[in-house]
DNA sequence: AATATATTCGTGTACGCACACAATTAATAA
DNA sequence: TTATTAATTGTGTGCGTACACGAATATATT
């Protein structure tokens, strides 16, 4: 293992000129600069980045823009976890993890929570990008502060994110065709749930919908699809659409919901519905998810190991920043495919956790 | 972020003692070794894995027991890249990474393999188990030595392998056998391919037929299975094998390969064989199975970043080793499900890896 | 040529910990 | 009590790098 030393004695120079030559900082004849650069190469030295951690006064901070999560918003719970595990691990190292939760339904407190972050000059930053307008402020501001971020669970092409870290959402749609189609019969009809206008512009649903589609015109087109447009907000309202879809068709066998609310659209569903002959597919192992796959009335439910992104998330930047170490750009979760029988093996870590949280 | 020095000094001792007291070396006395322990409760105290990384002397040395890749097993080529990319990572750290490539279908040269590392004295281990009754006598062996090993790709519960890293073969199978029934009609029959003997007691593929089964038990018990015994060897005879399976009932639809020699199969499939009506399922994009993949004559497989199996499989028992960083128990890799249209995006690690050695 | 200024280079210390060794204190033997 | 040994504690150095500071050399100014 060649050290700096070592190549400031072949090169016949001090440490400090080695040092200066691979950082590149000034202060170093072109002369020398070249000869220990060839040196360098030579030995195909590499800095020990341990050694290198440990010397570097800088203190990092990285933060964290991330929706909040409560009862009617479980998804973001695990994620969070991740982070805060991850946090727990990475402050060894001299780093600061900001948190700050965004309301995921008010593009304006998604601006406000970044401005609040902001402040206090973060080396790095890990995004949810939902709201995809915003998005493109934040990215410009960052950009031109040259500070990296990284994008989880929610991609979106247009944007200089150095990583990614979530789910292949086409891919995931995909998949829930796939599911879906598998109780189809033939003509029958397939209902495809959207959750209010504000959130037209979040990548991974409007993927996950083009993902499913994208199936079913592949390998069942004689299924026809129906949008039905749900506010979340008024019950009554809800529930008469899901009915009138129901009796839109003779064979009607299911509804996609893409977003990690079926089991809102489980809590709507009238009594006399065969659940048998009807599917309920939708995204993420939510309590009430859980609690509606174990009585039937939902039939799979795709998760992601969302607990690890946020952990990952963390740890990516950390070694980004810390270490230099360039991240994949595309760290995909695994399209898990949950059903009643398997559900309770999903998302152990997260429980592990959260046990070492009440032990303390 | 509180140090050892800052220890010593709350309990009015030098830093040797609360060095020993936290690695729990001889040499303190009851009195101040518990509270010196008080003290570092009280304070969480954490050691700081980089500055104990620098300072240890210990070199680590780490051997891998892995199964060698050739034209007609392409799977391990995968891994061994994966271990490959991350050895020259983790080698800065002043890691040792040893390699020892055994036949897969040869247990005695499993064996053989495992004894030459173990000549170095390697402080861990990575292990393909392929072989479950050489892995007891193995596991026995390290165990005694109190040398710490995981399993790659294929687990098994009898160990004490501190760490798993691959997929949940069960699960894998119970996905196919659900990508099956989408294609089967009722009361169709499907077969499931078993190569030789020897392979019976490999955990992962005996593991995927029984998912594979119990997905059609639980969700389909219209459908019939038959175990179709391929030799491997002798082409004539599989085929007509094959055959006879194709021609045993009305409505014959699929075939199910557990292993990665889908594409055996598939090359022995007779042209008359409609395969819009007939599915062949298997495992890991290996170029051949890719090759009847985008030909129409395999229409599924099942991958499992393979690749980063391999990479992570290194970078986990080097942070246990340099860190103490307990690893999980299992990391699972994604159920990736890999179709005609998908299969470009498939595996991006592996490709750009295989891109950097080559630009050297 | 002598001085001032800029450029280039070397040295020393710190990061937090591990560990060998020295120093101190306690326990035991004579 | 004193000498001897064992148990306990303290000190110092090194791991490989980062970086501030000062020394040496080169260039410019008068």
């Amino acid at each position: 293992m060649i050290t700096i030393k070592d190549i400031a004695k072949l090169a016949n120079v001090s440490d400090g000129t080695v040092d200066r030559v691979i950082h590149n900082r000034k202060g170093v004849s072109p002369k020398t600069a070249e000869k220990v650069k060839n040196i360098l190469k030579e030995n195909n030295f590499l800095l020990n980045p341990i050694a290198s951690a440990l010397a570097t006064k800088k203190k990092y901070r990285i933060a964290c823009l991330i929706p909040k999560s409560d009862k009617k918003n479980q998804f973001w719970k695990s994620p969070n976890l991740g982070i805060l595990k991850a946090r727990k691990e990475v402050t060894r190292y001299g780093l600061q993890i900001d948190i700050a939760h965004f309301d995921q339904y008010d593009s304006k407190s998604y601006l406000k929570k970044f401005k609040i972050l902001q402040k206090n000059k973060p080396d790095a930053f890990i995004i949810a990008p939902v709201f995809s307008n915003e998005t493109a402020f934040i990215a410009k501001e960052l950009e031109n502060n040259s500070i990296e971020y990284i994008f989880i669970n929610i991609d979106n092409k247009k944007y200089k994110n150095i990583a990614f870290i979530g789910q292949d959402s086409q891919r995931a749609g995909f998949v829930a065709g796939k599911l879906m189609s598998l109780g189809l019969p033939k003509n029958s009809k397939c209902g495809v749930v959207q959750f209010r206008q504000s959130l037209i512009d979040h990548k991974a649903i409007s993927n996950r919908i083009s993902g499913f589609n994208n199936y079913l015109k592949e390998h069942r087109n004689d299924i026809k699809t129906k949008l039905i447009k749900i506010s979340l907000n008024d019950k009554k309202n809800d529930l008469t659409k899901i009915k009138s879809f129901l009796n839109s068709a003779k064979t009607v066998s299911g509804i996609f919901v893409p977003s990690s609310r079926a089991s809102y659209i489980a809590s709507l569903l009238p009594e006399y519905v065969n659940t048998s002959n009807f599917s309920i597919i939708g995204y993420d192992t939510t309590e009430d998810n859980i609690f509606y796959l174990k009585n039937d009335k939902i039939q799979f439910i795709i998760s992601q190991r969302s607990f690890n992104q946020g952990y990952e998330a963390v740890h990516i930047i950390s070694d980004f920043l810390i270490q230099k170490k360039v991240p994949q750009k595309k760290t995909y979760s695994p399209i898990q495919i949950i059903i009643k029988e398997n559900v309770d093996y999903d998302s152990r870590n997260k429980k592990t956790f959260i046990n070492e949280l009440s032990n303390q």
